[in-house]
DNA sequence: AAAGACATGTTGTCTGACAATTGACTTTTT
DNA sequence: AAAAAGTCAATTGTCAGACAACATGTCTTT
């Protein structure tokens, strides 16, 4: 019996997804679309799917629909600049802006559950979890400190002996499973606290930049709760912003 | 002859918008909702325009919706949240999250250009620019910083004198012109300066949220860099990356 | 007990229609 | 002639109902 490839059913949806973007694609900014009953013949559906695809292209707010008047093209998805939308690790964002970066004092563990990461991760309380923690390193000297939660089904420490080189993104990526889509990152500006500022050779109370990460799998469930402390001067974070049409 | 507000009019699909939310919010991770019939009669819309609301939803990941199943809730931070992809001001997300905020004190005046921000306005040094720097109150407690900075082409300070609730993003929305397309926010933690604490009514050196963003216009010119320091708790930023391509 | 047929409920899509809004044009009034 | 009011066509917003595609459990048959 063959197990059947979930990945991605070709639906009408996802290749008028597609056909739709390229319509906007080739449109300049500011120009207007193809009112909708037009859209919809030319693309070979009913215009109630066509809505359901522009609403979609609405919600990233590249397109701007006023009534009356009709569907305009806001901005194009630029080609990302290697902000933030995309998930990577550490060690690639370095490599890419040619930062030496190693991995400094590590310690992996298990840990048992308390009642806020049984919450989060949808396990009983004292369910063992496994932590990973390592001081990032940058010109050798620290520039970051992270850690890793996840469920022992997923990881177990022993996986990590030999083969782990400070990214716990990289390694799940490199093992193909579980299938990966994304990660919701919450950013905050934090104090450090004094184990935070031992490891990363700071004084107590000097501002870090935060970013907790919830990982989630292709089919929604969340894997991995990262918490990322970062020392301001190494790493430069940014994010494009579209204006939003309301 | 009345002036008519722009800025949010209540159309049927914003309201749903807000109710299809609060459905969301009440239903746990991994729940499944009523059914499209049920909710459509329950939401007293029809199902094309609820499945419209949906699929917006389903574009930011909150729900995940299966053929012949049914639909399910993965999780409702996004709900709570807002994501930093779309660029709003502060006053229309603390509005989507029912946060009551101020305008606390301001000051709007003419400044020199000094010789950085000659170099990102593309200006002579010492040109007029015009300043606006304002404090955010949340629950009638200081929550954010802002300065905007603008050549007095784009905006005058005359301008701003009696119809200014504290949000220049808003200002050229509304007016029209310039039209805006996106922005690049840089994202770092920073100490408060004495200044910042004063203002903020905190300490110097506690940590704070700091982003400068650059907002362009759809032909590409810079025309507003905005610096603001937020103190944690009050807004939540997040972002989704998202690994590799979709 | 296992395999297939069937029933049921769900989301996916389609069709056609009408309402609401906008902008341009025409007509009327000043 | 200029301004105001009215008319009309085009576009998006919403609706109702229907059928298709799909997943899952139940029943029947082997």
């Amino acid at each position: 019996m063959m197990i059947e490839q979930l990945g991605r059913r070709e639906t009408p949806f996802r290749r008028l997804q597609q056909e739709l973007g390229k319509v906007i694609a080739n449109t300049p900014p500011g120009e207007q679309l193809p009112s909708e009953p037009k859209l919809s013949k030319q693309l070979g559906v009913s215009r109630a799917t066509l809505r359901e695809a522009m609403r979609a292209f609405e919600g990233q707010g590249i397109i701007r629909r006023r009534q009356g008047v009709g569907t305009f093209v806001i901005s194009h998805t630029h080609v990302i600049d290697s902000g933030l939308e995309v998930l990577e690790s550490i060690e690639t964002m370095a490599h890419k802006i040619s930062l030496q970066v190693a991995m400094g004092k590590s310690k992996i563990s298990y840990i048992q559950a308390d009642a806020e990461q049984a919450v989060v991760f949808n396990v009983k309380e004292l369910t063992p979890l496994t932590q990973i923690e390592r001081v990032i390193l940058a010109e050798d000297r620290p520039a970051a400190f992270l850690i890793d939660i996840l469920t022992d089904d997923i990881l177990k420490p022993s996986e990590l002996a030999d083969d782990f080189h400070g990214s716990v993104l990289d390694f799940l990526i490199q093992r193909g499973t579980p299938k990966l889509a994304n990660s919701v990152t919450e950013i905050q500006a934090v104090a450090a606290t004094s184990k935070v500022a031992r490891l990363l050779e700071i004084q107590r109370g000097d501002a870090l930049l935060y970013f907790q990460a919830k990982l989630f799998t292709q089919l929604g469930r969340m894997v991995d709760l990262s918490s990322s402390y970062f020392l301001p001067g190494y790493f430069n974070f940014h994010v494009v912003r579209r204006v939003g049409q309301n």
